[in-house]
DNA sequence: GTGCAAACGCAACAATGTTGCATTATATGT
DNA sequence: ACATATAATGCAACATTGTTGCGTTTGCAC
């Protein structure tokens, strides 16, 4: 392992062992510059079990040290939390962007925080996916 | 059918024919004030074919005619488009609204149009989708 | 190093996605 | 109203992902 002493801090400081399968999927989704789809991440990952996986993602999840992207490609996308995500507060201001050309998903953080209120409703978290574009693909 | 009139008009007018597998999943989508999830659609049509449900869905979306609600539950949830939706354009300045407690998604029509825009890219849809109680959960 | 709790791997099953092909229903022209 | 071309449906079959139970292995605290 030797590099990813930072992962290891990481999956301890949410009181979750720091085992060999954890680091390699982090390692995984932390060196893609955009959120990665879930058989990409399988893929990566030869040799791993299908069942590891999944249990790993759960617990990634529900530590806020990963998240789902929503997105309306037919897969889920997995990026890393920022930093201040935990069990509780799980709350992403940033937008997930989905290039209709490449199909990439990347995280963009919203300069202005979006203020939004639905009468009788408490809103607890928002996420926005946006579709266009992307830089590379505009032309 | 009889009283689904306007569902044969609306698949018509986007050139599908209007059968009777298409007009009664049409009819139990609309009879929801909320999303419906797959699963409960599914339910809803029994004796119906799993790959028919599936094509259908399939020329619903891409006609314009229901769309996906993006939520972070783990199931897909359906509702129809308003009136102005193409295979084309499928915008939807709504947001889904997830309550946390019933699990229920409904459409919410935003009142003031969300501007937003990513340096060096370009836009063609936005989404939002906000967790949090509905007012009969709130109390 | 030992021991306990957590994580892992395997097996097994469930739900949904997806395709090909033969059959059936719909829309169109007469 | 009827025949016809075309689109939709149903069935079979397989792929992918989700999910649980349980015995074995690993990580961590002492």
């Amino acid at each position: 392992m030797g590099e990813n002493n930072d992962l290891v801090e990481l999956l301890r400081n949410r009181k979750l062992k720091a085992t060999s399968k954890r680091i390699e999927v982090l390692d995984i989704i932390r060196k893609r510059s955009s959120a990665i789809p879930y058989s990409a991440l399988q893929a990566a990952l030869k040799g791993f079990d299908r069942v590891t996986l999944y249990r790993t993602i759960q617990s990634l999840l529900e530590n806020g040290i990963i998240h789902k992207a929503l997105t309306e490609e037919n897969e889920t996308f997995y990026a890393l939390c920022s930093s201040n995500c935990t069990s509780v507060t799980h709350i992403h201001e940033h937008i997930h962007f989905t290039c209709i050309e490449c199909h990439g998903v990347t995280c963009v953080e919203s300069l202005n925080p979006i203020q939004l209120s639905i009468p009788g409703h408490s809103i607890e978290n928002l996420e926005i996916a946006a579709r266009g574009r992307c830089a590379t693909c505009k032309i």
